[in-house]
DNA sequence: TTTAATGT
């Protein structure tokens, strides 16, 4: 009897431990896929960053509701996405310089982006006197990533609120430069652009299309990344011109977009690069001078 | 007039 009892005792913690060990397997083979899953997406993530940026992605400095954001991934560029603004705080991308006669698609209409989490309809800055404005541009991203990274440039999460005067004429201006003076002068451009807002949050909480908080002024940021000095060029457009005027009455040092953005671009750069490439406005080398008071295409 | 966009 105890004999008996004792072989069936010792039976049953034959099976738990059995048990134990099957589920032990499970358990292991559960936690592989889960670290091999997360080493795969990091890989990725950190793939398809280091594609559309150049010293890091934008960072923000300590707690700050207005300045702090998510990064949504597109074909082409990346955005930093404030659900506090309901705005593209920047957009990310990179240019080669592609021949004069390059033709891209016809336009894409503007499409919903649910990842927004607000409900931004492609209907909605009608009437409102706004045009919807590319933070990444249609014809660059076209011209240089494809058909597919254009489309994504028609999301609703890559507009901001821009008078048409601005849109239409001094920023299309701009951005024709970067394609058809900057990139041919450097080969491969690293862009950064994005809107700018009053210093007092409250003072523009109610000034908005929609969800979308509308910008006092944009900056672009486009920076020729020479491995041993690199360049840059800097950036700061009002919603308030008449459109003609020259570009380099704009100009301003990347330290000044971080301290009216709250943002810190390049977050990579060693000190004393930084100082220089971010501190000092210097236009040498890019001869702003032959496309500063070209004419725009829309008149 | 499509390297911008609206409104018809």
């Amino acid at each position: 009897m105890t004999l008996l009892s004792a072989s069936w005792g010792v039976s049953l913690l034959g099976k738990s431990l059995s048990r134990w060990r099957s589920n032990g397997r499970r358990l292991g083979i559960v936690v592989l896929f889960i670290v091999a899953g997360t080493g795969l997406w990091e890989f990725q993530e950190r793939q398809h960053k280091d594609a559309y940026t150049w010293m890091g992605v934008p960072t923000w400095e300590a707690f700050s509701p207005t300045t702090m954001h998510r990064v949504l991934r597109n074909d082409g560029y990346l955005v930093g996405w404030s659900d506090v603004r309901i705005n593209p705080l920047w957009v990310s991308y990179q240019v080669e310089a592609v021949g004069d006669d390059t033709r891209i698609g016809s336009r894409p209409n503007f499409q919903a982006d649910w990842r927004t989490l607000w409900p931004i309809g492609t209907g909605d800055y009608a009437g409102s006197g706004y045009d919807r404005g590319h933070m990444a541009p249609n014809y660059a991203i076209a011209a240089v990533h494809g058909r597919s990274a254009q489309v994504d440039t028609f999301l609703m999460s890559n507009m901001t609120p821009q008078r048409p005067q601005l849109n239409r004429q001094l920023w299309q201006r701009l951005e024709e430069a970067v394609m058809d003076h900057f990139a041919p002068r450097f080969d491969h451009l690293q862009v950064i652009t994005g809107p700018v807002f009053p210093a007092n949050f409250m003072d523009n909480v109610f000034n908005r299309v929609g969800f979308v908080e509308v910008p006092e002024a944009f900056y672009k940021i486009i920076v020729a990344p020479h491995s041993d000095a690199p360049l840059a060029l800097a950036f700061v457009m009002p919603q308030d011109v008449r459109g003609n005027e020259p570009l380099d009455d704009y100009l301003v040092t990347i330290d000044e977009i971080e301290a009216l953005t709250g943002l810190n671009f390049f977050p990579d750069l060693s000190a004393d690069v930084e100082a220089v490439l971010e501190g000092e406005l210097r236009t040498q080398g890019w001869a702003l001078e032959e496309v500063s008071r070209r004419p725009g295409r829309f008149q």
